[in-house]
DNA sequence: TTATTTTTGTGCAGGATAGTACAAAACTTG
DNA sequence: CAAGTTTTGTACTATCCTGCACAAAAATAA
C-alpha cells in the first residue's frame, strides 16, 4: 500500500502522477452516473478525468473494474451520508433529514436529474454481472439496516411503540427512498419529492 | 394501417413475412430487458427474434426505435395487468393481488432475476434521452393514478376513512412496487418479496 | 407463364471502441 | 550530471457494431 501523505521520506522515484486518484474516481463516477457502464466510453472517462487511457488502465484496470470501484465508493459515501442524518435526536427529523439529503443529490443542481447512481445504473448490469448484483443487493441491505437500527433506537427512546416491526418499517422507509430515486431520475422536481418524503414520514410513523 | 386479419381479400402481394411482428417485439423486449439499450446489440436482437437486420429495420426502425416501442408496449401491458388485479372486491386483496402479479414477473421463472423492465433499464437512458424519461415518468404516474383510483373507490365503499390522502397513499403504494422491482433485480427471492408486500399492505392500510 | 411486389439473407463499408506498444517526459538517487 | 524509475501522451491494432446495398426467394396478378 503506497502512502505518500504519511512519513517524511518525500516523493517516491519516477515521474509524479498528474492526477489525484480520488478526484479521478469522483469524475469517473459522475460520468458513469450519466450513461451507465455500457453507455460510457473510455474516451468519455478520459475526457472527464483529464487522464489518457494508459493512465486509466494503470490506475483502475479496465472499464468494468473502474465501474465497480465507482459503485463501491458511492455505496460507502452514501452510507455515511445517510447515517449522519439519521443521527438526529427525534425520529421524524432523522428520516426527513435522510430523505432531504438524498433528494439534494438525486435532483442535482441545474436542470439535470441524476437520480441515485446505484438505482439508476447498477440495475441494468445487475442481471448479467453477479458482482454488480451483489453490490446492488448490499447497498439496499445496508440502507435497510441503518433504518432498522434507527427505528430500534426510537423504540428504546420511547418514541415508538414496542409492537412495531422495526425490520418491516425499515424496509418501507427504504421503499420511500427508492421511489424518490426513481422519480428524481424521471424528472420529478425536488419540491414535489420533498412533499412526498414528508408525507411518507408522517404515514410511516402514524403521525 | 395494414390489416391482414380482417377482410376476406386474402394475402397482400409480395413475399409473406416470416415473422409475427407482435412475437418479434416480445422477443426484443426480453432481450432489452436483460442488458438494456446500450448493452444489447443488433446481433442479439436478430438472434432473439430469428430475424435478420434488414427485416428488423423495416419492421421497427433503428435500435432506439425498437427499444422505445418495447418500452411503450410494456407500459401498456403492465397497466392492464395491474388494473385487473386492482379490480378485486376488497382493497387489501386488490393491492396484494397487484403486488403478487408484479412479483411473479419481477422474479422470473428459473434463477433469473428480471425485475421491472422500466425500472431496470429505462432509468439509465432516462437521463440522456427525453423520450425514455417521458415514458418512465408516464409509467410511474399511471401506476400512481391506478392506485389512487382504487383507494378512492375504497373510500366510497366505506373501507377507508374519508380523512386519508388518497394521492399520498397511492404514491406510497407505488413506492412498495418500486422497492419490489429493485429488490427483485438485486436477487431477493420471491418469497421474501411476498412477505414484504403483505407487510406493506398491512402497514399502508393501518391493519 | 411472365411481370410485379414485397421480404429475405448474405455480405459489406464506415465508424466507433477497447485495450496496448513505445518513445518522450519528469522526477529521484548516487 | 548520469542512471534508474515511473508516468504521460501519441499512435496503433483488432474487434465490434450499426446501418444499408443488392441479389435471390416467395408470393400475387394478369
Amino acid at each position: 500500500m503506497r502512502d505518500s501523505t504519511k512519513g517524511g521520506s518525500g516523493r517516491p522515484p519516477g515521474r509524479p502522477r498528474a492526477y489525484d486518484p480520488e478526484v479521478a474516481l469522483e469524475r469517473a463516477t459522475e460520468t458513469f452516473w450519466r450513461a451507465g457502464l455500457s453507455g460510457t466510453t473510455l474516451d468519455d472517462l478520459a475526457h472527464a478525468t483529464a487522464m489518457n487511457r494508459p493512465s486509466l488502465y494503470a490506475a483502475f484496470g479496465d472499464k468494468k473494474a473502474m465501474y465497480l470501484k465507482a459503485l463501491e465508493r458511492y455505496g460507502e459515501r452514501g452510507q455515511v451520508a445517510i447515517e449522519q442524518r439519521l443521527a438526529a435526536e427525534r425520529l421524524p427529523d432523522a428520516l426527513l433529514g435522510a430523505y432531504r439529503a438524498a433528494i439534494a443529490i438525486y435532483a442535482g443542481s441545474d436542470g439535470e436529474a441524476p437520480g441515485c447512481f446505484l438505482v439508476s445504473t447498477a440495475t441494468v448490469e445487475a442481471r448479467t454481472d453477479p458482482r454488480v448484483r451483489a453490490l446492488l443487493a448490499e447497498g439496499i441491505r445496508r440502507v435497510d439496516e441503518m433504518f432498522a437500527a434507527r427505528i430500534h433506537r426510537a423504540v428504546d427512546d420511547g418514541e415508538l411503540d414496542d409492537a412495531v416491526d422495526a425490520v418491516v418499517l425499515a424496509q418501507l422507509a427504504t421503499a420511500v427512498l427508492h421511489t424518490l430515486a426513481l422519480r428524481a431520475r424521471a424528472g420529478v422536481p425536488p419540491a414535489t419529492l420533498e412533499a412526498l418524503a414528508s408525507a411518507g414520514v408522517r404515514h410511516l410513523l402514524g403521525l
